[in-house]
DNA sequence: TCAGATTTTGCAACATAGTTGCATAAACTA
DNA sequence: TAGTTTATGCAACTATGTTGCAAAATCTGA
């Protein structure tokens, strides 16, 4: 059984075709992905319905198996959970590539927040050139 | 002549009339407004064209008199500058009401971050329940 | 194992948010 | 005010999702 098969029935839910595939391609990614490249990469695996897929990755994020981030651009993005990891971290998106990663290690503080507000999530995106693009510009 | 008309002509542009209307609206909001909540109140200003508005908001966004906050849903919403505030600051979005304001308060702190990435901006965004919505519900 | 109940999927149509090309109109400059 | 530059309006198009519904898959209890 594969990875991702065993992932979602740990969690009680059912493991079908296209969840398992789904989740199969978000954990092969090295950051997050946009619904097009889901797309893409699941074509290697067989026919998907694009309405499908775009329920079966919030049906993800539902299940806390991924997470949505909200790059440059109109699309979300969606990256694949790992059980060692919080939640709530932030973003960093590169102007070059538009990769995103999770930056696990900044805790976003707040200090200073009117006290009548109830907070309820957080989301702290970074934007910049990642270390791949920065690398190839002369400093 | 309006506060808009004047703000635009500081920075030595056009002052138009859609220009100035679209100004004129997002001075008078107390949060940031969403492109279709800008064409409504624009109705009682005139007939204006929903690209051009459009335009006008990124044009906005260019020169510096406004400032763009994706909130949640896809629509980004618009906020006039204020001469007095830095652009980076944190925002406020109420899950009850859609209300977006800024948190001139909050400096996003950015320790821990990999050294090799450069970075370009911030992105800070809160959401939970704002004042006016909270006091309703008892606690 | 299988009949019935529940959930998931695929398809078509619809919705929302924004963009592009281009001809016309407005604003600026000399 | 003539010529040049810039902004606007309109139509068509793109991107990113969402909804309704019937068919298929999955599960459950007898
Ligand atoms: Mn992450
Ligand atoms: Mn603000
Ligand atoms: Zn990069
Ligand atoms: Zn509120």
């Amino acid at each position: 059984m594969n990875k991702a098969d065993q992932i979602i029935q740990e969690i009680g839910e059912r493991p079908t075709a296209v969840r398992t595939a789904v989740l199969g391609v978000l954990l092969n990614a090295g950051s997050a992905l946009a619904h097009p490249e889901v797309l893409e990469r699941l074509k290697n695996l067989g026919e998907f319905d694009r309405v499908t897929v775009y329920r079966v990755l919030e049906w993800l994020v539902i299940h806390g198996l991924a997470h949505k981030v909200a790059g440059t651009g109109r699309a979300c993005r969606f990256q694949a959970t790992h059980p060692d990891t919080t939640h709530r971290h932030a973003h960093f998106q590169c102007r070059e590539c538009g990769k995103i990663c999770c930056l696990t290690e900044i805790e976003p503080k707040l200090t200073n927040l009117p006290e009548h507000f109830t907070v309820e999530s957080i989301e702290l995106n970074i934007k910049g050139v990642c270390d791949d693009c920065g690398r190839h510009i002369p400093r």
